[in-house]
DNA sequence: CTGGATCCATGATGATACTG
DNA sequence: CAGTATCATCATGGATCCAG
């Protein structure tokens, strides 16, 4: 298999570092197994347009740097990926890619737009880090199509992780992508279950929709229409 | 004209900016833009290896994304290519692939590797800011290859412009890349004038070589002793 | 000289279908 | 579930050329 050598050649660390992630896909991959480990078509499912060919390629290639390394279980069908700690760090550029989109591409999500559970709760979770003054301890349980996710702050910042918690959280919501984007956006929550204390299930409220008053772009003035 | 519309189609923020940034060399040309306006080929000459072709469709697209913009001053053949404040917010996503080359992919320059002033600066002022305590206020102005470049810390981080020095610059250095290079790795530095009070001259002196002191990686293994 | 444009070759990516 | 195979298209690199 022919390995992608393409070197900038030039002594700086920056080209250094895009030589390893900046191909096509390589820092979403990395962004989808900062939550935890991931099987293939876990993948396959967070990075919609992605074809097996190049996810494979991508992964083999993450492997080789040494940013990702795959378990393969005898007897076990799956294989799960998961971040070297080397491919962990890459979680502040990923932080920093994140919130400069916040900034800078913010646009509300299309009504086609395919949504995932996972980067609806990364904006949103971006969104209360950056701009709401709350940042006492808490930690949310979403069961969102299935898959469980943990949304937590430490005291200093919030956090997105892929799991089960541990710990019995403050708030638990089951439900779908779709009712929580629906909850965020100011919409009907009726397909979402929302349990918790009052307080804590106050806070939820309170927080979850911040992302929903950032318009910093030209907004709802209809849609801008990409010609070539 | 065709337009690089290359959608992730994901309701996710990094992907958005990678959208934007994620070609190859994009984000390289901001990376060189972050330290002031430049002219087609001030750029050319630190993207060693980039061709004219794909630097022109890169500035093209940068500036229809509204993250640079060019001046073009009647009566004046110069073209200056210069962030606007949105590629300017860039700058953390640049520090922090920066740092991340520093800790995984640091390597000593190699031979024939061709070696920019500028970029050798970066990396030296990244590794002082990582890995030095000392960020008092300091001013050095490095006059290399011809080209004016200006390091300081304000107190709290060092960083880099390529500018002539407003202000009287504690310690002045003339010479070559190259010289820079012997004398942060430890070699010979009669090619390089180093001019300032004794004081700051020797803070100079023990800060420049901090990235030497950076061996994560396998390094040394003897055996690597060409030079031109 | 600067600031590109043009042509061609090659490599990377996408679409779709299929398999152990 | 975790990929392969095949084909088509797009992006990039290398070299050369050109206008102000």
């Amino acid at each position: 298999m022919i390995r992608n050598v393409r070197s900038y050649g030039h002594f700086c660390m920056t080209a250094r570092a895009l030589e390893r992630v900046g191909d096509r896909w390589s820092l979403l991959v990395i962004r989808d197994l900062l939550s935890g480990p991931k099987r293939f078509t876990d993948l396959v499912a967070r990075l919609g347009g992605i074809t097996p060919k190049t996810l494979t390629q991508r992964l083999r290639e993450l492997d080789e740097a040494d940013l990702v390394t795959a378990d393969r279980q005898p007897g076990r069908r799956e294989v799960w990926y998961r971040l070297t700690p080397a491919g962990a760090d890459l979680g502040p550029v990923i932080d920093a890619l994140n919130q400069w989109g916040l900034q800078h591409a913010w646009r509300l999500p299309q009504p086609g737009e395919p949504l995932h559970a996972e980067h609806l709760l990364r904006t949103a979770v971006a969104a209360i880090d950056r701009a709401a003054d709350d940042h006492e301890p808490a930690a949310w349980h979403l069961i969102l199509d299935g898959g469980d996710y943990l949304v937590r702050s430490d005291g200093h910042r919030w956090m997105l992780t892929a799991e089960e918690p541990s710990m019995p959280a403050d708030v638990t919501v089951t439900g779908t992508a779709a009712a929580l984007r629906a909850l965020i956006f100011g919409q009907s929550d009726r397909d979402l279950a929302i349990a918790g204390d009052a307080e804590p299930l106050q806070r939820f409220q309170a927080l979850i929709g911040t992302m929903a008053t950032l318009v910093p772009m030209a907004e709802l003035p209809a849609s801008r229409t990409t010609v070539e």
